[in-house]
Formats: structure tokens, sequence, C-alpha cells
DNA sequence: AACTTTCGTGAAATCGATTTCACATTTTTC
DNA sequence: GAAAAATGTGAAATCGATTTCACGAAAGTT
């Protein structure tokens, strides 16, 4: 009856009928199971192309228990430091026939739960999240369902989870020492919005306490946190300019933030480096468009998505030795920095 | 015996055991069947919720057929263009409780093919692609399976399938409009890499009818093509410059080139617009951090990608209206571009 | 008060693969 | 040349949900 929608979808029994042979032995020939005969193997696989044969994965998913799909939940792919990792993540993956599905938590704590039930209930084997800042309940499901996760962007691994990033306090101290080494004495920092972001918070705190071991008054230190957009930053730097004494020297936490900064000091006349020097995190791309050229953190987001997805493809057995890793972090010095003018 | 494993996963008749009901009966709650009476709904949700029940979803896609599903294939998420669209796209069909695969493929149409072939396999109900070049067999497959598929940022739809996006050709003529309108005569153009790449080639195409149609000659109009990379413009950039009458004016295909070819001007010490007029397409955040600002015709992504998965979450019926859209362009004009220097 | 409808529920079939187990054959071993 | 082992294949059970169908009870109709 139907003439437009026949022959829609060839089913495994189909191409058992066509090989003549049972679906067991189709079975096994799709899962390249050894013991199968040479002449019937490939009297399936004719018959499996010949029927535009597409094996359905659910079905498969549900007998087998693997379904060959991992999760990603990162904050946004609005902004290149996730997008870059992800791309590397997807890239590894697919390489071993794995699919992501990839969802954004826009920086919601809440947000991420809910979507990692989602992903849970696609049956995913495995899950990537961005820092170290989770709901408990979120943790607790995937250990009770014993599905590993890894944490990008931190080197803070829980007791069972992973985590494959950098040390965020640390990046901070370096950003710090840094700026002092310059001889700069009044320094601030316009950090990326804390609330719910670790990372933010750790790189706020390590860049905080490396000034105050020098002997900068805590209190002293001007903070200011900015959503990570170009406007963020210039709306912030503003804020910082209107001290009576401004800072010589100002860490940005991101390039995104960092590149609204200079465009500030382009507007009101300021020169960069010479009446402030800045410092951006992330050295996305865009570290060479800022004019001067940006003095930055180097994040190793690329080698971190593969990395992980090395993680999250491994077996039990490796993922072991592979639980938590410290990339390094790199200071890329350009033109946005200088020592204190006397 | 295994203490540790225990209570891993409560399973749908565990539910309803607890409930004291049918499995029929906990299926119906779950999927909010309302003829359910009010006592055994909460009964059912509690013990759900005691048990920490979360559905299988192969069982429940294979058996119901419905994967709340889709793909999307684009050539990089390395680029913030597609990771732009590819972020509301991921929004809109959250807001629906649908997850999305992504895959790219890294502009080549035999790996969009492979890549399409597992999709399909995971069940996806829906495809995002970019462009219109495709492989025949990923389009017969999808239309043999009956799975709606779009394509973005273009608006050539096939017989079957949608598109939603711009006129590319439109937007290489409007480029070439603009630029010979502010009374440029040596006009060249850096393109993207135009194999399987329509979108770029449609530009370039448009850009030099327009010009032809102008009255220059099609042979004295420099055409180079670069990757999608800072380092590409700039050496796009230094191609053309070498010539003995280096162009006025110069059109790039994305403005990640744009910004390189400023860089070269920069370190050539070329004054742009003075010497030479830049402009640049799809109007990025980076657009704004060049100097001086690019001039760059706008692409409406972050909508493409909205649009795209409302088409996605349609109904059949509905899609049947929404086919083709072509979403206008809009020249953004800032300070790159300027009228020839007499 | 008898007769339909509607409503809420459960039993059993089903989706399309994989996997276990059993059973011929064939090959190896002594 | 008989016994043991390996090999290739198929029948049937299974994964965990949804869906169809049937059925008793409650409500509505005349």
């Amino acid at each position: 009856m139907n003439t437009e929608t026949d022959r829609l979808d060839a089913k495994l029994v189909d191409v058992a009928k066509r090989a003549g042979c049972s679906p067991a032995t189709v079975s096994r020939v799709l899962n390249n199971n050894p013991k199968v005969g040479l002449g019937v193997r490939e009297r399936v696989l004719k018959a499996a192309t010949d029927l535009g044969y597409v094996p359905n994965g659910s079905a498969r998913a549900l007998r087998s228990t693997r379904t060959r799909l991992v999760g990603a939940i990162i904050p946004t792919l609005d902004h290149a430091i996730y997008a870059t990792m992800v791309n590397s993540l997807q890239t590894r993956l697919s390489e071993r026939d794995v699919s992501i599905i990839i969802s954004t938590s826009f920086y919601d704590v809440d947000m991420e739960l809910e979507q990692a039930r989602l992903l849970v209930e696609r049956g995913v084997e495995a899950i990537a999240l961005v820092g170290s800042t989770h709901r408990p309940e979120t943790l607790a499901m995937l250990e009770q369902r014993n599905i590993p996760y890894v944490y990008t962007y931190t080197s803070d691994a829980t007791a069972v989870g992973a985590a494959i990033g950098f040390d965020n306090v640390k990046a901070g101290r370096m950003a710090a020492r840094y700026l002092l080494d310059l001889g700069h004495k009044r320094i601030a920092m316009i950090a990326g919005i804390t609330r719910d972001n670790d990372r933010a918070a750790s790189r706020r705190n390590g860049f905080l306490e490396e000034l105050v071991k020098s002997g900068l008054g805590k209190t002293d230190i001007p903070v200011v946190e900015s959503a990570y957009k170009i406007e963020g930053g210039r709306a912030g730097m503003q804020a910082l300019m209107a001290a009576e004494q401004p800072p010589s020297a100002i860490f940005c936490g991101s390039d995104i933030i960092a590149a609204g900064a200079i465009k500030y000091c382009h507007d009101k006349g300021l020169s960069v480096p010479r009446d402030v020097s800045i410092l951006g995190f992330d050295n996305l791309e865009i570290a060479e468009l800022t004019t001067p050229d940006l003095t930055t953190v180097e994040v190793p987001a690329r080698e971190m998505g593969t990395i992980a997805g090395d993680y999250l493809l491994a077996t039990p057995a490796q993922r072991e030795h592979m639980r938590q890793r410290e990339l390094p972090l790199r200071l890329v010095v350009r033109a946005s920095t200088a020592p204190i003018a006397r």
C-alpha cells in the first residue's frame, strides 16, 4: 500500500534472511566476532549493504549495555576556551566511534544537575564536567551508577572522580608573581563571576594570596568581577580606574576581559603598558589581536580535551593511572605588560 | 555478594512493585498520561524518587521510536561562527529536553557522510548540516529514513530538505558593492578555502560577479584563499600586497582572516584604512578588537541556531512552512574601510 | 432501574538487537 | 581409528521500557 515509505528500514532479521543465515550470525558479523565462516561473513556483509541496513542503536544499546555515548556539560560553547576543548574532545572520541552529547549549564550547578540526569537517562558511559563545583546530588548520581566522570580546567580530583587540568590557585599566584616582579605595587584584578565558578574564584584567591604574602594589604587590592565579555572588561576597567589611586597593573580573569580592558584604555587615551599593564588569561587566538598584543597565561584547552577524551575512553583499570593530571601553565609574555614606570 | 555495587539501578518494575501497581501504570505516570488516579500517581512518583529511578533511554527509545536526540554536523567547533550557532541551537533544544549529538567534519564531505551514518545509527530524529554541499549518499540516507534535515549558513534548500541561513552570493555582491561605492578600483579578496565549501565559493562568486558587472576584468581581481586562521589572513595579505599594483581594498572571507590581514598591515607599516581598506565577514566579537575596528558583514549565527532548533523540533506539518528562511545580512560599518584616497 | 460511557488499571505482546547454550561438524590428538 | 577438542551455526531468552487490549468499577443517560 504505502509505495512511498517502502523499504524504509531493513532490520537485522531481514539481513539474515537475505544472507540465508540466522540473526545470531548476522550479529556476530556486525560485531566482528572472529568465529564466522568466511563465506557467510561475505554474504552477510553484501546483504547488509544491499539493503542499506543500519543497526538500531537503541536495541543494540539495550541488549549490550554499551551505548558508545559520552556526555559533556560545559558552561557555554560561546566562549572559545570551552569550544576549543570540546572540539578536541569530540575529535578524539570520534576516532573511536564514540559520540558526544553536549549540554550547556550557563555556569549554573542546578541546571548542570538537570542536564546530568538527562545524560544518565540517555545512557552515556562517561561524562566530562568543567571545574570542581557541583551539586553533591550530581556526583552521587554518577557514582551510584558507576558512570566515570572527569573534571576539566582544574586539577582537584575527588575521591572517585578524575581531574584533568591545571591548578587555578597556582595560576593566580603566577600572575601575581609576574606583576610583582615587574615592580608593580598597585595591582588590581578583574575576575570572572565567581559565583558557582570555582576556577574564577581560585584564580582570584591565589592571586590575592600571593600579593598579600608580598606585603600588600588585602583590602588595598581592588577586585571587581565581570562577565566574560568585552563589554564586561571595559566596565570593570572603568570601575577600577575611577579610584583615586588607580592601579598600575591589572590581572584579568580571561583574555576577553583583558581585551575589553585594553579597549577602555584606548578610549580614554591611556597607554598600555606605559600607563597600565594588562595581563590576560587563556591565551585565546584574540590575544594576538589586541593592540598591544596581550601578555597572558596559556591554558592548554586543546590538550585538555584530548586527554579528557583518553580518560573517558579508557577501561576502568587504565583509568586508575589517569585520575589526576596537572598540565603546565605557561606565561606568554607579549606587549601589554611592562615594568612599572618610576 | 557484591555489597559495593548494590542497588545499582532500579528499573521500572521495581518502581511498580514499590508503588504496588503494574509497570504499565508506572510508565503512564512517567509519560504524563492523564488517566492515572491521583493517589497512584503520587505513590509512583514517590517510589521513583525513593529508588533514585532513572528510566533507561535505550529501552524507551526502542519501544517508542522516539529518541529525543538530534544531530548536528559542523565543520569545527574551533571557529566562533559555528560554536555560537551550535550554542544557541543546543539551548533551544534543551528547553524541550532534546539532546544534541555534535560531530565535526573538518570541511570534508566524506567524513560528514561517515558521521551522518553514525548519527542515524544512534537514532537521531533530525539533523542540522552546514552549507549545501554534501554527498548524495548522505542526503539519500536521510531521505530514505525520513529523517528531516536542515542546512544552515545558506538559503539554498533542496527539494525535501530545509535551509535556514542567508544568500552567500548576495553576501559577496553586497561586499563588492560597498567597496565599489567607496570608489575602489583595485579590489581583491582573501577567500576561505573553497574546496568542499559552497559558502566560501558562493561568496567569492557573488563578489567577483558584482565587480565584473561594474566593468572590472575578472582576471584583474586577485583572489587568494586562506584557512580561517589569523596566520592565514596574514599570509594571504602578504601574497596580495606583493603585486606590482597592490589592491586598495580587500574583502576577507571571515573576520579571522581580516584580523590577520590587518595584523600584516601593522607589521609592514601600512595604514588601515588609509593605505588599504579591509572588509571582514561574520561580525564575530573580535571585530571590535582589531585596530581599527573592523567593518564587516554580520552573520546572524545565534538566530540561525535558534531557528534551526525550531525547525528540528517542529512537527512534519509545521515544517512545511519553515522549509526556507533567508535571514537578512547587515553591513556593520566600522573603521577599517574608507573611500579611496585620490 | 437498566444501559451506555467513561475511567483507571493490569496482563501480555512488542521494539530490534545481543548473548547464552546446545548441537552438529570438523579437526586434532594419542 | 576412536576419543577429545575446536569450530561454526542456530534457537530461544533477554535487555527495559511502551503499548495494545481487555476488563471491572464508577458515572452518566434515558
